[in-house]
DNA sequence: CTGTTAGCGCCTTCAC
DNA sequence: GTGAAGGCGCTAACAG
């Protein structure tokens, strides 16, 4: 900086400040500035920028996967809410793992985000204590956790599962089961399945009809093995209800296969909306959550806790409800 | 650090070499540090650690979308071959245009990454003057450009198609189209494009049966739509190649809609082997072009290299083919 | 609108 | 194995 400064005729300070969209600077001078920064192929170090101010213009956001299009497009639109503040968005994925999110939590920590963005209400003590003690503003995503850190966007997971359930059995379903993951290491499968296990309780239906398959997240392919099994355990069953519509998908081409009619002999349904569920024929029921909406949401929350931050305020913990909706498709 | 330092009885210097693995250390020493720290919650701040000692400990890697499995494949096969060296992955999506991708090489730059990856060989001027002058390893993958920056790790997305034109001509396939996007931003899908117009040509089978539809990248929903537009103009098509697995899936559903067998009545091929053509059914033909590796090989080339930048040596530019496989499956 | 001064919090270097 | 001094490159705060 200094040797723009030299070239530019000026001081570091004035290059400092034309380097800042609001920097208070002459046109000219800065005009001769960014020719100086131009010509000698100068880039700004933010690392220093981000000491000597104590604003790091960086925001960390945990996802559980980064190919999975509902936390993908999660982090479009925390990106497109965030695109006008500065703030730069750096993503980790955590392998639906809380031992991963605790160490990608004190990674990002060291960096000093102005602002975290987690998925999920469910975390390690230690990560819950790094994320209330790190003292910038913390959101919880797609959950609505019991106790949460301090703002929420999301959903219940296990309410959406159970009004779907409600919904099958209004179109007359009547022996429902459900495919899932094996451990309760993915929180939202786990609610999902509790969301299942409580509705088929609340309407009296026969309960127990669940395939555990795999770790999480369970594929196309786990799912067309679990649908095999469920058939094997279950020949009564006459819809299924899965974790994602990736299983949905994997479960659907397995009846293709085995000439199982969908819905003729099995009715099928998903969670999540995903492209190949609208796509596949016949198309996936399944429950719509706005996965861009939540990240839009989450990132203009966060947007405005950051500027009361560094205002020298506090924002009051928000939680934000952000709806599901069941699209009955040709899968039921 | 300071109060760390103070509460373990030690100077702020000797706390700061117990948290480094390496820190020469008394063991009973570091053991009250780790105590106090615990303590304190103290969280080491990284940016001043950077700023002192030249070493941000990340390296960017940019790519063209995250929720696509080929390249959040490459990312985490670049985490695990960087998994041991200390050094953190920051990702990008540069949504497959080189004005996003140069705007974030940029912003990368002011963090001071130790080595960049990035996806392609076609940049903007200016990110490659960037690139360039930054004075760190560079690496560029998913191809194999003419005028590489430095490194590569990649293979020719023209030879792959061209080769997969050349199998289906040798299962005897004559009047064979093209599905992609519409503009030339995705370089992956221009060149794919490329490759099968050269096929053809070279195979003397009838060209033009070309359908560009949507912007990169094409998604299953309007592989679909180019499907039919693709039957429409040409009816006597009697194989498709698609840009990628995704819109060749689309054209599957398609078919199976209208009724056109498959691959009786035509054939379909994509590129990318994604779990939707490994797991529909029929069972999709497609290239594969193991994503993983090409990550593991592109993070251990750059760990490599900045081990040699650290010691103030350079690692002499190298390219790394890797192969690509075509994958003869149901639909063809 | 521009310059000067004094750190930001850590690590390098050197001394013991 | 531990400590003291000094500086990394930038920006806040104040002065003019």
């Amino acid at each position: 900086m200094t040797d723009v400064a030299r070239r530019a005729g000026v001081s570091a300070m004035t290059v400092s400040r034309a380097l800042k969209s609001d920097g208070a600077v002459s046109p000219k001078t800065r005009q001769r500035i960014l020719k100086a920064v131009e010509e000698l192929g100068y880039v700004l170090d933010q690392t220093a920028g981000t000491l000597s101010s104590k604003r790091s213009s960086f925001v960390a956001a945990l996802i559980p996967s980064l190919n999975n299009s509902n936390f993908s497009d999660t982090a479009r639109g925390m990106e497109r809410a965030l695109e006008a503040s500065g703030l730069q968005l750096l993503l980790g994925a955590t392998d639906y793992t809380l031992e991963k999110e605790e160490r990608l939590i004190e990674a990002m920590l060291r960096r000093r985000p102005e602002g975290v963005v987690v998925t999920g209400g469910r975390h390690t003590p230690k990560a819950r204590r790094l994320l209330q003690s790190a003292g910038v503003p913390v959101i919880e995503t797609w959950d609505l956790p019991t106790g949460p850190i301090e703002h929420v966007v999301g959903f219940s997971n296990a309410d959406a599962v159970h009004a779907l359930v409600v919904r099958l059995h209004l179109r007359g379903y009547r022996r429902i089961g459900f495919i899932g993951g094996t451990s309760m290491r993915d929180t939202r499968g786990a609610d999902r399945r509790f969301g299942y296990v409580r509705a088929v309780e609340a309407l009296g239906l026969p309960p127990g009809r669940i395939v555990s398959f795999g770790q999480p997240p369970i594929s196309m392919e786990q799912g067309g093995e679990a649908m095999a099994q469920m058939m094997a355990e279950w020949p009564d069953v006459d819809a299924v209800v899965c974790v994602s519509d990736l299983s949905a998908f994997g479960a659907l081409m397995e009846c293709h296969r085995r000439g199982w009619a969908v819905p003729g002999r099995i009715a099928i349904a998903g969670f999540g909306d995903f492209e190949v569920a609208r796509c596949c024929h016949p198309r996936i029921t399944t429950v719509s959550v706005e996965p861009v909406e939540i990240g839009m949401a989450a990132g203009t929350l966060l947007w405005r806790s950051i500027e009361e931050a560094r205002a020298g305020r506090r924002l009051a913990p928000e939680s934000r409800v952000v709806p599901y909706r069941i699209l009955e498709r040709e899968t039921t």
